[in-house]
DNA sequence: ATGGGTACCTGTCTGC
DNA sequence: TGCAGACAGGTACCCA
């Protein structure tokens, strides 16, 4: 489930209302991807930080109490395919999904995850592992300036896959995952089956755009909600009423009339036009 | 080094 | 109605 565009809408939502927070009790439910990697109990009495993001996942510093300073780092929290975060004010009985619990004094945050693919995990710092080995794939964040058309060209030079599984692996720029890389390839136009290494720097350029734009709209619609993502208070996303492609085989393409198609690559279904999208 | 396949797990939908 | 099978937004790991 989430891409980017719905763990930074997961963080927008929590960041500032969980700042501060003081750490009251943890429940752990089903094991989940990874292993905490602490102690619950070592979480007791800690203090929560400003909660940040790298790629697609989450990270919640926590600080030991003064003076004895006992815990110092963060939990690393991936949502997986179906994971959501949520904080609510009185605590409530935990469903057969919520596997990870933090309550804190501005209120209980759980992690909800009927696949089990996500994950939260307990590390001293973003650059130790576990943390840094987690992070150590991944590219350059979507907008930072560091990323340009020509980067971009000089990376996917090197590769002979098609666009679509280079974007979905994270190493050239994070956060698109199967909705949004099908989504950006129509944006910019370039059928999904395009050897990496063929693309011109004027297509790399309007595929970076397109990838940034679908990207931003995505997160100012509250992300995507195909089938069970929240955010934090519970809302669903509107960005998938709004998917050129994605989900819409069978369809006529918007811009052109022709027939949105459903193909298979790498194991995922990929969504485009072959009328506007071009190798 | 790169690329392809597999595994992890559960809920929902489709077609017989 | 019941059941088997396909499919789902991610990614680490193994192997060629």
């Amino acid at each position: 489930m989430p891409e980017l565009p719905e763990v930074e809408v997961t963080r927008l939502t929590l960041a500032e209302r969980l700042r501060g927070a003081r750490v009251e009790a943890v429940r752990m439910g089903k094991p989940l991807r990874w292993p905490l990697g602490c102690a619950p109990e070592a979480l007791l009495g800690t203090w929560v930080g400003l909660m940040g993001r790298r790629g697609k996942y989450l990270w919640m510093p926590l600080e030991g109490p003064a003076p004895a300073c006992t815990a110092r780092g963060g939990l690393l929290i991936h949502l997986g395919m179906s994971g959501s975060l949520g904080l609510c004010d009185a605590p409530t009985q935990a469903g057969p999904h919520d596997h990870f619990e933090l309550a804190t004094t501005r209120g209980t945050l759980r992690l909800t995850d009927p696949r089990r693919f996500g994950a939260v995990v307990w590390s001293e710092a973003l650059d130790v592992d576990p943390a840094a080995r987690l992070l150590s794939n991944l590219g350059p964040e979507p907008f930072d300036p560091a990323l340009t058309p020509r980067s971009l060209h000089q990376a996917l030079r090197r590769r002979r896959t098609h666009i679509k599984a280079a974007l979905l692996a994270g190493d050239l720029v994070v956060g698109a995952g199967n909705i949004y890389v099908s989504e950006a390839l129509f944006q910019a136009g370039i059928d999904p089956r395009a050897r990496c290494d063929r693309l011109s720097l004027a297509r790399c350029e309007k595929l970076l755009r397109a990838v940034r734009e679908t990207l931003s709209r995505a997160i100012a619609l509250g992300g995507s909600t195909l089938r069970d993502f929240r955010d934090a208070h519970g809302m669903s996303g509107a960005f998938q009423q709004e998917a050129a492609v994605y989900g819409r085989a069978g369809q006529a393409c918007a811009r052109c009339g022709g027939v949105v198609r459903r193909i298979v690559q790498g194991q995922r279904a990929t969504y485009f036009c072959s009328g506007c999208q071009r190798r």
